[in-house]
DNA sequence: CTGGGACCTGTAGTTACTACAGGTTCAAGG
DNA sequence: CCTTGAACCTGTAGTAACTACAGGTCCCAG
């Protein structure tokens, strides 16, 4: 168990988990990954438990935690007690706006639809779509704020 | 019918649509609002269609149509002909993108559901919900890109 | 005619990256 | 040992769609 080098370069790292060389320095600069060791001509390199750390970074991404929440769970996670109900409460409310997500683009689907298969039986001028754009109120999307 | 003014502030249309001061002018830096009349003194004045413009461009908002996308549909609006067939595909294609976001978002969540729920079975150290984002491979979360 | 709320412009901040430009380092091949 | 070119470095600017100032001007009710 000693032939494979002790540290890897940022672009291994990006391979081996499938996250952008630009993004990896990313997490460095905005404090989600530690500053690695560097080679003496300032290159970074990188050990087994970076490449752990930026995993679990990519997975909470994928789950939709914002980078701000990463934080808290990374520090959770480092830090020791108390985690499991405050990392419950975290997720429990991202899952509430998740599903409340769900919900708006549900209704979102069905008034698209709607609007699509009108428009599919009107002819050419007045389509009815973007009549209904216009329409005085028309009961397109529910509350505010899509990304 | 010759009593209310002819024309409104920008915060009357603020009021009136509940787009914010700050949005509108964005609207129309950006060419969705034509650049109104103006004041001797520079305020902006509005008409009533400058109001079904901007209606329509939040309700399109609202249906998760981007600015770019909105800027199309608002020329198809103006511009004559041909339009019913256009419409319909840009907005079947953004439909489609609304039925993706929707099963990723189902899915995780799935996922978040069943973290939570084991975490809330679990005790403090070594919450299932951080051990879960560690895991060398871990079912969280499909395809990437969420905003 | 005066006070203060509404309006003006222009710039910078937000989120989570991505994409350069312009320069240095590393490692493999000769 | 030296060359070469891929990979690395820093720093800045751009993306979407606003939002939030700062610092100044205008309008109109009292």
């Amino acid at each position: 168990m000693a032939d494979s080098p002790q540290y890897m370069t940022i672009g291994t790292v990006s391979k081996r988990t499938g996250c952008k060389v630009e993004t990896i320095r990313y997490y460095e600069r905005v404090g989600l990954l530690s500053a690695p060791v560097r080679s003496s001509g300032g290159h970074r390199h990188y050990d087994h438990d970076a490449l752990k750390r930026l995993n679990f970074i990519l997975r909470a991404r994928r789950l939709g935690f914002t980078l701000d929440t990463v934080r808290a769970l990374l520090s959770l996670a480092d830090g020791e007690g108390e985690s499991c109900v405050e990392v419950e409460n975290i997720a429990g409310k991202h899952l509430d706006e998740v599903r409340g997500k769900l919900d708006d683009l549900a209704a979102l689907e069905r008034v698209l639809t709607d609007m699509v298969a009108r428009c599919r039986g009107g002819t050419m001028p007045d389509c009815p779509l973007i009549e209904a754009l216009f329409e005085d109120d028309g009961a397109a999307g529910r509350r505010g704020g899509w990304n």
